[in-house]
RNA sequence: GGAGGGGUUCCCGAGCGGCCAAAGGGGGCAGACUGUAAAUCUGUUAUCUGACGAUUUCGAUGGUUCGAAUCCAUCCCCCUCCA
């Protein structure tokens, strides 16, 4: 049996966005979903119990990062890591591709693969995508990425074109040196800039390796909205149906819903968590920072419209005094509210699509939020 | 009573004749953050002006000098030690 199958519930009439379940070893989850990024086996300031709490259904977290930290053998003496961190739930790993380009001065890139300097002690560690492989079988994650290289944006046509190459040569090999395929699925990584014929190079050779799942990569690195949105206009038309697409690294409301409407089923972000750990938090009516002084007598929730733990119990001048004293339930808080804004957002969506409305519910959102139509 | 040290812009604290509206912290204010080297980073913080620039600041008052936070005199506070 395979590790992740992939169920298409329904099509939105008014816009093609895509209603669906995913199943995994540890669990279903309806998409689009997001995934709350928990970088080094902890969504930062959040237990998992709390997270339950929100309704997140599957967690991000990185290959690179556990193995410098503490190391995947560890991890797997562990018991895995759903063991190691308790959470039951469905887990994606990223593969270190995108260390690759935010760590760009501490690495070198060979067709091999790519050395890295430790961001911890400066020592030399090389990752190719076999050892990627196995970091991740250790790890014991449900869905796991394949080695690619994330390039920067602008990045001229002839290297995007090459490292888009060399980015499926490496998936080769993940998909070859993966052997545990009923408990973990893996997913190769679309490249190619913002380069229409390349992405469709990229799409095309990936599907011809036939992984369980699709995901876009390279985007939202800087690059204006439009030209994400052509990128995924041209790519997810070419991936096969009855397998999940995951957009790496989105997360504004913005980019979520705009993601949703082209075939997008897969969001994560580190966005809610850091924006909220540094002091702004989304709400129905669009962004607020609320270290702000002008909400230093403003007795009322971080967001009317809001649920969550944090809106139902403080206000916003409580919350922003925990912040500026820096407390830490303040960023507890707020990252609790931004992690439960995008999940609802994320369940607003699933509903518009059931309804055959998502373009109504995108245009209402996007007023309220502020966003230009 | 004697000997010494000190009072600097919101706070701490450097400066010790011009390059000083005054370093550096802190605090305040504002902004950024999108597969997390991030509870981080950036800007700003006398007054007036869009800007050039102008004006008032370094305990107080007077003075020396082309020019003073910096030198001199007097005064007012604070701290340490001795009696």
């Amino acid at each position: 049996m395979a590790a992740l199958k992939y169920e298409l519930i329904k099509k939105c009439k008014q816009t093609g966005a895509r209603l669906g379940v995913v199943h995994t070893p540890h669990g279903s989850f309806e998409t689009p979903v997001f995934m709350p990024v928990g970088t080094q086996a902890t969504v930062k300031g959040m237990t998992p119990d709390e997270l339950k709490e929100i309704d997140a259904k599957i967690i991000l977290s990185n290959t690179y990062h556990l193995y410098m930290r503490p190391g995947n053998e560890l991890v797997r003496e562990a018991g895995g890591l759903h063991s190691f961190m308790h959470w039951d739930r469905p887990i994606l790993t990223d593969s270190g591709g995108f260390q690759v380009f935010s760590l760009s001065d501490l690495r070198n890139i060979t067709e091999e693969g790519v050395t890295f300097k430790s961001h911890i002690d400066g020592s030399k560690h090389v990752f190719t995508p076999e050892l990627v492989m196995k970091i991740q079988n250790d790890l014991g994650s449900d869905i796991i990425m394949s080695f690619d290289e994330c390039i920067p944006y602008p990045a001229d046509h002839d290297y995007a074109k090459k490292s888009l190459e060399r980015t499926t040569r490496w998936a080769k090999r993940c998909k070859e040196a993966h052997k545990n395929t009923e408990k973990q699925a893996l997913f190769g990584i679309v490249q190619g800039s913002v380069y229409k014929d390349l992405r469709e190079q990229s799409a095309r050779e990936l599907v011809e390796l036939d992984f369980p799942g699709y995901s876009i990569g390279g985007l939202s690195v800087g690059e204006p909205a439009e030209d994400m949105y052509k990128m995924l206009e041209c790519t997810v038309p070419l991936l096969p149906e009855d397998r999940p697409r995951y957009l790496m690294g989105v997360g504004s409301p913005d980019y979520l819903i705009e993601g949703a409407i082209r075939g997008i089923d897969m969001f994560d972000c580190v966005l809610p968590t850091r924006i909220g750990r540094n002091g702004t938090v989304m709400t129905s009516r669009g962004r607020i920072i609320a270290r702000d002084a002008k909400y230093a007598r403003d007795f009322s929730p971080l967001d009317p419209e809001c649920d969550c733990y944090a809106c139902r119990n403080y206000t916003r001048a409580y919350i922003r005094h925990l912040l500026k004293a820096q407390e830490v339930l303040g960023i507890r808080l707020t990252t609790w509210h931004n992690l439960k804004f995008l999940l609802d957002l994320m369940k607003k969506v699933r509903q518009a699509i059931m309804d055959d409305r998502l373009g109504d519910f995108r245009n209402e959102f996007f007023a309220a939020y502020g966003y230009k139509l």
